[in-house]
Formats: structure tokens, sequence, C-alpha cells
DNA sequence: AACAGTGGTTCTATTATAGAACCAGAAAGA
DNA sequence: TCTTTCTGGTTCTATAATAGAACCACTGTT
């Protein structure tokens, strides 16, 4: 069971996003489709604990610094985020392009932490980006390794939202199986126009698939040419990514998703 | 008004801390003194969204990554943390230490963002910190340009609360006035135990106090003796801070605290 | 074997919520 | 200038959601 009201103030707090950052109090009703009585009444007390802010000069409702705190609290304590550090940092050096760790987060895939090469675009700020399991190396190589029947309900989403990605069904099932095949997976211009990368799918002590390690950079550094050079290094620090993984606490929720199984 | 429900959930949030980062059931309903059926249907609905994360191998309650997904929204969308960015390392390297933007939030004082000088203790994890605005020369110094009601109250609360740097109400007021003639505050081992800082406060157009900007490091490298030349690099850059504040949005929740006014 | 913990579930009296109808003010259009 | 149509905010009550006692099943301790 869950708190009816509860989902109500959290779907109000979801609607802010990089896209969408203020919004307006009736604005934000019809977007929601509640009566504006209610969204009022939510921010209001959203407002109160610093989740949300007013803005005076604009009228219209922002995020609050009260996140950046939780965040921090978050961060603090994901040991993990540390300890993987040092190898992302490594991987970066040696291929001389940006490493991205991707998590799984019920069916979709979270960038989780981002270490920028020296050359680099930036790319940092795409930090908590969160998108569908069928768009882009990091996230086609996590859904390579969930259970066919969750692959089939998240291809036909894609499917419906007339995803540019999914060319058929069969097409992409043949992607997954490949990607099973060779253990890695190269695309270019999926999440980002002018952005390549390559990609290594991670799991945990049960072969239960967790997240993705990819290196990433403009199209035209990281070609399909150069995919063995980023693979080679990806592969060489495999083991110690997963020794990582294995030891500390790890957010993934695979569990919702796995539930959704039949 | 304000949901009852959604305050709830929100304490339940407000309960993860960098001192408490993990919570029992029980546990947590204890604390706040709560039914635990309730913090149960609570926590379910944070989980399910992303904002709580319930550790399967230690069967507790804690923090997810849902939050690290909404704190990079409101850093993108506070486009004055990347303007003041420059000004704040131009200091750090004019003064050799770290640089700490501190917000008036409510009633207390938020470090809203750090930069850290090279040869420093690491401080950066700091971001977020809340703390009441009795403690340290950051906060001191927003404390000065707050109505003395406001002053009273929150001395006051300092005083029950046995904090360790209220000596008396007097003295205290003493300090108050000390910093408005001068301008600037020092203090050593407030906050932290190594750690000293000089701060001067900064104001939007209408002349109310919004936060502060501090120079800090261990307290054997920055010594009252060391002020002047740190003072000096803090208000050569004040005209170009108070610009940027006065271009961007800024979430400072004054408007809480001044309505608590009677 | 008894006990005291734990996380999780069920059920209904009670309480908090939803939402229509209502402000007052701002902006847009005629 | 006078409507009209927005906006954010408020009031009130029928009704829907919540609180919390009592209850599992399980684990660990004595």
């Amino acid at each position: 069971m869950t708190s009816k009201t509860v989902s109500k103030a959290l779907s109000v707090l979801n609607s802010f996003t990089s896209e969408n950052p203020s919004w307006g109090l009736r604005e934000l009703a019809r977007h929601l489709d509640m009566n504006h009585t209610v969204v009022y009444r939510l921010l209001s007390t959203l407002e109160e604990e610093g989740y949300v802010f007013h803005n005076p000069d604009t009228q219209k409702y922002e995020l609050g610094i009260k996140l950046i705190e939780l965040s921090n609290v978050v961060e603090e304590h994901l040991k993990f985020a540390e300890l993987i550090e040092p190898i992302m940092k490594k991987i970066a050096l040696q291929t001389g392009e940006s490493v991205v760790f991707t998590i799984l987060d019920n069916e979709e895939g979270v960038f989780l932490k981002i270490v920028e090469s020296e050359q680099q675009v930036r790319f940092a700020e795409s930090v908590g980006k969160r998108s569908p399991l069928y768009i882009g190396a990091s996230h086609k190589v996590i859904l390579a390794y969930l259970p066919e029947e969750i692959q089939n309900r998240i291809i036909d989403d894609g499917l419906s939202n007339n995803a540019q990605h999914i060319e058929s069904k069969e097409a992409f099932f043949e992607v997954l199986e490949k990607i099973k095949h060779q253990g890695w997976y190269y695309t270019a211009g999926e999440t980002f126009n002018d952005v390549a990368a390559i990609s290594i799918p991670l799991f945990d002590h049960k072969k239960n698939i967790l997240g993705s390690i990819s290196v990433a950079g403009p199209k035209y550094r990281v070609t399909i040419e150069e995919t063995d050079r980023m693979l080679i290094s990806l592969q060489e620090n495999y083991q110690s990514l997963s020794s990582v993984l294995r030891k500390s606490f790890f957010p993934s929720r695979r569990k919702f998703l796995m539930n959704t199984l039949s």
C-alpha cells in the first residue's frame, strides 16, 4: 500500500526537469491533470520544507536547495562512488576520453557518475540524466541482459513512442543477441547527437545486470575503428570494477522491474 | 494550508542525514514518534519513486538516486552557480585558501558552493551542510543584518540548546554590532574544529541580506593576522559578486523567516 | 521454549483531502 | 474604458484516504 497524497506530491517534484525547470501553479496543474487547489497545497508543503522555491520575481515555482542537501547525503553514503572514481580516472587516462557509469534504475538507465577527459566537450552536467533502455550503447548493453519479457515490453514502449533508434523489433533483438555474444556495444549519436560511446555491462555477484561502464566522446574521435583500443582499457579494468560493486552498497532498483514479471 | 501527509513524508526524508544515512523501519518510526505502519506506507511510496532505497542486504532504508537527479536539475537551473564560480576561483587563487558561498535559507545557513584551494584539506563534501545562524563567521555575518526580533529568537534558540559559542546574549549582540560596524567577521574552530574563516555579507538590490562569502582554511594558516590580506581580496571582488546576485535567480527563502515577524 | 526484536499486512473509525465556487489582481483585446 | 480571461490564492464540506491497533511470520537471544 502506498500513499496517494505523497505519490501526487512526488509527481509534482518529478515535473521539474532540465527541460521544464520552472512551473506556474495552474500550468503545472494542467500538466498533471490535477485540480489547481490540490497542486497549490502540495507545492506549499514542499516549499515549507525547502524542496520547492517560489520565485517572487517570476511568480513561478522551482526546485529548492533542500535537494542539493539531500543529494549530498546520498553521495557521501554511496561509498562506491569514491571507490569507483580512481578506476574510472584510469580508463579516462588510458583512452583519452570521458568515462560514464550508468546504473539500471527501475526500467530506465541513469548516468550516475561521469569522469571527464582533459580534451573533452563538457559532459558532467548530464549526471542524473535518465532515459529509456533502448537508447545508446550504455543502456542497450543493460537491456541485453534483462529477461526477455521485460525486453519485449521496453521495446514495445519504444515503438509506441516512435523511438528513432528502433527500426524493427526483429532488428532490435538481433542487436541484443549481438551484445550478449560479443559482450560490448558501440553506438554513435543516440543519446547526444555528436557523441559516440562504447559500453560493457556490469553484474553483481549473482550475475544480475546492474549497470554499465562506457567510454564516450565526440563522434569524430570515438569512431568504430578506435573501439578496439578502448575496449582493451575497459576489459583490463573490468575485474576491479566488479569487485568494487560487489563490496559496496549499490542502489539499483531492480526489484520493481522484476516485480513486473508475470 | 499544507498537506499533513506530505509533511510527514518530508520529515521522513529529512531524517536521512550525513550522521544518520540509513534507518530501519521501526527505528525511524520511533525517531519520528510515528506509528510504524504510517512510516512504512510513506517509505514504500518514496521508494516507488526512487527517493528512497530499501537495501536488501541490510534491510535498512537509505536515500535513493532520484535525489541526485533532482539536485542536478536545481544546479543546472541555478545559473548564478556558474556565474559565481569564476569569481570564487579568483578569490581562491588570490588568497590560496578555499572559498565558501553561504546562503540564508529560512532561519539557517547553508553552504551552497565551495571552491577548494590547491593546498587544501578536503572541504567540498560540506556542500549542503545546514546549521544555525549563531555558528561560524559565515553565518554570524548573515545574522547581523536580520531584524532584531529574529536575532533575539535565534539567539534564544541557541541558548536553550546550550550552544557552545554563545557566552551571553549581551556579548553576542556586541559581536553582531561589531560585524555591522566593520562589515566582516573572523572565527576559528566553530563550524569545524580545525578550520578558521573570514566572511563578508552579501545583499540583494533592496539591501536585504541574502548570504555571505568566506575564505576558509586550517586555523594555522588562516590566522587573525592574515585576515587583512584575505579581506582585501574579498572586498576587491565584492562588486562583481553583488552584480551576479542581482542578475540571477536566487533561492533564498527569506520569506518564511520574515513571516515569523509579529 | 519463551521472549523481544524485526519488516510487513489487514481493517475500519476518524481525519484529512479533493475540488467546486469563490476572491482580487494582472494582462489582453475590443 | 469596459469586458474577458488569465493568474495565484482561499474557503468549505462530502467523501475518500489515512492512522493505528492488532495481527502475521521470521530472526536472534536468553
